[in-house]
RNA sequence: UCCGCGGUAGCUCAGCUGGUAGAGCGGUCGGCUGUUAACCGAUUGGUCGCAGGUUCGAGUCCUGCCCGCGGAGCCA
């Protein structure tokens, strides 16, 4: 008999299929039985009518457990009564196996920590289902973006000698004989190195944050998407930066709306992000921004120019504006080494930060990186930095160097974004916290 | 690291001024031909986070510790 996918099940209306799956909750109600099945692609309604099938298959279907491994087979009928309009009449089933014990997520209501414990579990459920297959939309959708546009995919050591801003806080890793190394906070430097090989490339990959946060907005362990090209300037950077993230919005807007809905998430909320035309602000314009706010609200506190944003600022610049919005130009002191100044005033550099809106924060961080060799030198010896450890990364600036810029975006922010989630764990398989690192 | 809140049945929680431990869900058994986290009846289920202390008596009061949640800082 033929098997079908559950996300294919409208095309085998009137036909007989099976479906190869697990059971994900029952509904008896007496001589029928509502089976809710799924197979990995979709959640699916089977119906068991005794007089349909014979007396220990009804039986049967009424004693499965949650999670019980099983085949059903039957014919496939819409009905507007059944969830998502198609459901199964069963002929039979065959069971695969039967649950060991009690399942322990029940259809009712569990805290975090007890879903987190048995994440492992929790994956098969609706809401992860829905937030992963967003995920995969958004990795999907930022490869065909770059491959358009002639990146290449450049993938960086996860394992380095050195840090990239030497504030941030690194895990450590032994090596051999006493020698240490530490896992990538970022691919970035690596990149350039790229991006002067090949022109454009982009780096995807984990990176690594040894920070005891403990906020919804960080992991220890998260993704982040880095493009860097030779012969871009900062406002081609920004340029780049909305055409993505618009591209990402517009991406899951086309193929992901079932599981935005399944989530709670209203697609009109993300509309304004895919169309693009993003607020640009300077450092300086957000300062004043935030002074007027202040005086209107007492929640929102003022800050004196030449100090960065903390969290609750960030949340209430882009609580201002309903897509994306650009923050550009800050104060050099406040920023990494390596970003390029600006042109009319030398004090402030040439980056920018995009706060996701509804207050989930930066969700890019990219710059013009400095290629004159002198004044990156003279950067590296202002903050401190050991000069020996970025030798290689002075060669790029030694031989062949040219302007040159690029981003980075962190995913689980942004997913974590798009679905309307209140924590960025839900929006890696296994998050790496700060007090959780189980399952 | 700092501030705030919490830990009682497999899960979500109630348990007042100290006096024999409760509900719903789940599991099990039964009922119901259109349920939408179905519903109805019965039944099962406890080292009250850990260690001390006060008391005739502690889930409840005190001290210390552990763990979790929310937030800050830092950042994507």
């Amino acid at each position: 008999m033929q098997r079908a996918y559950i996300a294919e099940i409208a095309r085998y209306e009137g036909q007989t299929v099976r479906i190869a799956g697990w059971l994900v909750n029952r509904r008896s109600k007496g001589k029928l039985h509502f089976l809710i099945v799924r197979d990995g692609t979709g959640f699916l309604q089977a119906t068991v009518f005794k007089g349909n099938v014979d007396e220990d298959t009804f039986i049967r279907a009424d004693h499965l457990r949650q999670e019980t491994a099983l085949q059903v087979w039957g014919k496939v009928k819409a009905d507007s009564r059944a969830p998502g309009g198609y459901e199964l009449e069963v002929a039979g089933l065959k069971i695969e196996s039967e649950p060991e014990g009690e399942y322990p997520i029940t259809p009712k209501e569990h805290g975090t920590e007890f879903l987190m414990d048995n994440r492992h579990l929790w994956l098969r459920h609706r809401r992860p289902w829905a937030v992963m297959r967003i995920r995969d939309e958004v990795e999907r959708a930022t490869h065909d973006f770059f491959s358009e546009r002639g990146f290449i995919r450049f993938d960086t050591p996860i394992l380095t000698p050195n840090a990239v801003e030497g504030t941030t806080e690194l895990f450590e890793v032994d090596l051999f004989d006493g020698q240490k190394a530490y896992l990538s906070q970022s691919g970035q430097l690596y990149a350039e190195s790229g991006a002067m090989a090949f022109g454009k490339v982009y780096t995807f990959g984990p990176t690594f944050r040894a920070e005891r946060s403990k906020t919804r907005r960080h992991l220890l362990e998260f993704w982040m998407i880095e493009p860097e090209a030779a012969y871009l300037d900062h406002e081609g950077n920004i340029a780049l930066q909305e055409a993505y993230l618009s591209y990402l919005v517009s991406r899951v807007l086309q193929n992901r709306i079932t599981e935005l809905e399944m989530l709670g998430r209203s697609p009109e909320a993300l509309e304004p992000a895919a169309t693009g035309e993003y607020p640009r602000i300077s450092y300086k314009e957000a300062i004043e921004i935030l002074s007027r706010l202040a005086d209107r609200d007492s929640a929102i506190e003022a800050i004196p120019y030449g100090e960065d944003f903390g969290a609750p600022h960030e949340a209430a610049l882009s609580r201002e504006f309903d897509r994306p919005l650009f923050i550009e130009k800050y104060p050099a002191e406040i920023k990494a080494f390596y970003m390029q100044p600006d042109d009319e005033d030398p004090s402030l550099v040439k980056n920018d930060d995009v706060l996701a809106p509804e207050g989930y924060g930066e969700i890019i961080g990219g710059s013009e990186r400095i290629y004159e060799p002198g004044l990156l030198l003279k950067r590296i010896r202002e903050h401190d930095l050991p000069l020996e450890v970025y030798d290689w990364y002075m060669d790029l600036r030694r031989f062949g160097a040219v302007p040159h810029s690029g981003f980075g975006l962190g995913l689980e922010r942004t997913v974590a974004w798009i679905c309307g989630l209140q924590h960025v764990r839900e929006a890696i398989p296994f998050p790496r916290m700060y007090n959780r690192m189980r399952p």
